[in-house]
DNA sequence: TCGAGTTGCCTAAAGTCTTTAGGAAACTGC
DNA sequence: GCAGTTTCCTAAAGACTTTAGGCAACTCGA
């Protein structure tokens, strides 16, 4: 029988396209064999478990995902930085729901600290260099930013913003104006 | 054979429980059966599915979430609500994972709306009367409440402050200085 | 280019979970 | 105490995960 030509690559790749049509949780070794139309068993050759399949999707979506925030970075600063850095985050969350779910998928500190998620906390504390915050502010700044940053794009997925006036987009414009401007006044301890 | 003394609400309360060990994802119809020493089949005279017994549970950690959000919010006001809520919500979140997983299970449109979510709402929006604020930045502050409050606990449920100084009680109370700051210096548009 | 070794896909099978159908024992109320 | 209902059961089918073992299809050295 001719071999399907299969990878680990292909596999990740493939299984996060399905993230993104049917959601992560519905992301299965099953449903990935069916689609290279390959008996499931095959897919152990390459994969080590259906928890090494979400890992990989996982590994895949926080590249990409600092792959673009590094590009809205290059060259600004402040608070043009720092939208341009949250607007990559959000658009990246809509245009890839399930591998946005997928990089929420918690790893195992080992993986965790080889991830792109270091490339995050890097970039994170790059915007604030913009500002004016010294350690142990810059830290409390920059879980502050992670949680909006997550806690909104989570929530608008949701559906948490759908059905109510004002419109989404708007709401995060102006998210983002108080975000600046807690930052340029960090209250002191 | 003698009856176990079976019903929706003591399924849905074994149900949260369960998820607190072992995580929401892990809740299935067959472990609840197993914990009762009845056959898996048994719970579906009390349980339409999987996915209901998932829904009840959710409902109740958004009640019990409420219950506790308006004990504390009573008599405060200005930051002392805000930082009131806030805990309640954090505290809730590490003493009971798997029902603040639960409370953020995708529910239809109209459970949600008969949901205690709606209380969450109007407590953050009673919140806000502290502050001086009118529509629509105010729907734009209950969004920002949302999002902090919610990714704070999130990413520090999922491990995310584990292993970097300061500690994470530290930044909570400095982040929910700066959001008391943002309230009341909200820039306009 | 041909044989040896390796790899990739297969069948088979066992264990998990969900859900439905249909039966019998245990309750309920008249 | 009997009829009707409810609750639990056995049985079964379908989906997913994972392992074991086999054979065909590649790869490479001689």
């Amino acid at each position: 029988m001719a071999r399907a030509g299969l990878t680990p690559e292909l596999l990740t790749r493939a299984g996060a396209e399905l993230a993104d049509e049917v959601g992560f949780d519905q992301v299965t070794v099953s449903a990935l064999a069916r689609r290279f139309d390959v008996k499931v068993a095959s897919l152990y050759s390459h994969l080590k478990s259906s928890h090494d399949l979400r890992t990989r999707i996982a590994l895949l979506a926080l590249e990409e995902m600092a792959d673009r925030a590094a590009d809205a970075l290059a060259g600004r600063a402040g608070k043009d930085a720092l939208t341009a850095f949250a607007d990559t985050y959000r658009d990246y969350a809509r245009a890839h729901p399930g591998r946005y779910a997928a990089a929420r998928y918690r790893l195992d500190p080992e993986t965790a600290a080889r991830s792109a998620g270091v490339r995050h906390a890097q970039m994170t504390r790059a915007i604030l260099r913009g500002y004016d915050l010294t350690e142990p502010d810059q830290t409390h700044a920059v879980r502050l930013l992670g949680s909006v940053f997550h806690g909104y794009v989570d929530l608008e997925l949701a559906g948490g913003f759908d059905h109510s006036r004002p419109d989404s987009q708007e709401s995060w414009v102006r998210v983002l104006d108080a975000l600046d401007a807690t930052l340029r006044n960090w209250p002191s301890a």
